[in-house]
DNA sequence: TAGGCGTGGTC
DNA sequence: TGACCAAGCCT
C-alpha cells in the first residue's frame, strides 16, 4: 500500500478488515454471502435503516424479526392497520419513524409498483427517508456509489483527519472527507464497514486504536487527541416538567384509553387521558378527569426522560361502572406492551 | 435553522 | 445517578 493515495488504500484495508468482521445482523447480507451472487431485500434494509435512527442494533433486533414476520413484504406493510403498525412499535420511541413507515409503504405501493427505487433522488422524496438513509438503501440495498453519514462515520472522519472543529457545524466538511474516501466498488459493504468500524473499533469512549484497521493512517491518534473527537457544540439543559394522568377501569375490566393526535410527542400512541405537561410545578397540574369518579391518587410518581425534557407524573385511579360512557378498551384486547414507554410505566405504578 | 421528537444502555 | 450516546428526519 506504500505510495498509493489514501482513497484507494484506505477503503482497500477496510473492507479486508470488513470481510473478517463484519457483524451478523438479520437484515444484513454479509461480505461473503453477496460474493456468491446474493442480494439484500431492499424493503428489510429499508426497515432495518428506519429503525436504526438514534437507535441501537440490539435494541432493533427483536422488533425487526417481529415485524418482517407479521408483514414480510412492502405490500402486506401497507396494507395493515394503522393502530396495529404502531401498537407494534411501542416502546422503540420516535414515534413519527412509525407514521412516516406506512405512508412510505403506501407510497411505494401506489407510486413504484410496490418496488423500492434504487435512486438516490427517488428515495429522499419518500416520507422518513432523509439524506442518510437514501444513501444507506441505495448503496447497502443496491450496491450504488452513495455516502452515509451517520454519528459512527462523523466520529471516524473526524478522528481519521483529526478535524475539531464542533459538530453539527462541520458535518459538510465531515461528508467531503467520507465522500472521498467511498469507492466504486463495493460500495454497499463499504458503508457498512465504515458504520460496524465506528460502532465497534471507533466508539465514542476508549476506542481500540490497538486493533484498527487505520490506526496507521489516523491523525488523531498520531496526535493523541482521539478521546476529545469529535467536538460537539454544548447542549441545553432539561427543563423539568409535571402533570397527571387518569387510569380509569370498568368493573369488567376494560380501560379508559385515548389515541393521541397525529402530531406531536407520542403522535398516534395509545395514552391515558390526562392534564396537559406545564414547566411549573406549583400547582400540580390536575387537567380534569375524563370521567366521575372516585378518583385516588397513587403513592410514589412516574418519571421519565424524554429527548428535550424531564417529566414527572402523577398517576389517578379510578374503579368505574361497566356503563361508563368513553373509548373503553376491553381487558382481553389490552395489552401494556401497546403503549408507549411513559404510559407503560404509569400503569405499572397502578399495578402495583 | 434550530428545536421537537423516545428509549435503553453505559459509565 | 445524571449525562451522554445510538445506522436522523421534519418543520
Amino acid at each position: 500500500m506504500r505510495d498509493m493515495p489514501d482513497t484507494i488504500a484506505l477503503p482497500r484495508i477496510l473492507l479486508d478488515w470488513y470481510d473478517i468482521h463484519a457483524r451478523e445482523m438479520p437484515w444484513r447480507v454479509g461480505p461473503a454471502q453477496r460474493k456468491a451472487g446474493v442480494q439484500p431485500d431492499p424493503y428489510r434494509i429499508w426497515m432495518s435503516e428506519i429503525m436504526l435512527q438514534q437507535t441501537t442494533v440490539a435494541t432493533v433486533r427483536d422488533y425487526f424479526q417481529r415485524f418482517v414476520t407479521r408483514w414480510p413484504t412492502v405490500g402486506d406493510l401497507a396494507a395493515a392497520q394503522d393502530a396495529d403498525v404502531m401498537a407494534e412499535w411501542a416502546g422503540l420511541g420516535y414515534y413519527a419513524r412509525a407514521r412516516n413507515l406506512l405512508k412510505c409503504a403506501r407510497a411505494v405501493v401506489d407510486e413504484h409498483a410496490g418496488e423500492f427505487p434504487a435512486d438516490h433522488a427517488a428515495l429522499l422524496k419518500l416520507p422518513g427517508i432523509g439524506p442518510y438513509t437514501a444513501a444507506a438503501v441505495s448503496s447497502i440495498a443496491f450496491d450504488l456509489r452513495h455516502t452515509v453519514l451517520d454519528g459512527n462515520v462523523e466520529r471516524v472522519m473526524a478522528r481519521l483527519y483529526d478535524v475539531h472543529t464542533p459538530l453539527p457545524a462541520v458535518k459538510p466538511v465531515l461528508m467531503e472527507r467520507a465522500e472521498a474516501l467511498t469507492p466504486a466498488k463495493r460500495p454497499g459493504d463499504y458503508a457498512q464497514a465504515v458504520m460496524d468500524l465506528g460502532a465497534t473499533i471507533c466508539s465514542p469512549k476508549s476506542p481500540a486504536c490497538g486493533i484498527c484497521p487505520w490506526r496507521d493512517p489516523c491523525a488523531a491518534r498520531a496526535m493523541g487527541t482521539q478521546n476529545e473527537l469529535p467536538k460537539k457544540t454544548p447542549k441545553k439543559p432539561k427543563p423539568v416538567r409535571h402533570g397527571t394522568v387518569y387510569l380509569a377501569q370498568r368493573t369488567d375490566g376494560a380501560w379508559l384509553l385515548e389515541t393521541r393526535p397525529e402530531k406531536g410527542l407520542l403522535g398516534g400512541m395509545l395514552g391515558w387521558p390526562g392534564s396537559d405537561w406545564v414547566d411549573t410545578s406549583a400547582p400540580l397540574p390536575k387537567g380534569t378527569p375524563p370521567v366521575a369518579a372516585d378518583w385516588q391518587a397513587l403513592a410514589g410518581e412516574v418519571r421519565h426522560t424524554f429527548t428535550h425534557f424531564h417529566l414527572i407524573l402523577t398517576v389517578q385511579l379510578a374503579k368505574v361502572p361497566n356503563d361508563t360512557p368513553g373509548d373503553f378498551v376491553p381487558r382481553t384486547r389490552f395489552r401494556p406492551s401497546d403503549l408507549p414507554t411513559v404510559m407503560r410505566k404509569a400503569y405499572d405504578l397502578a399495578q402495583g
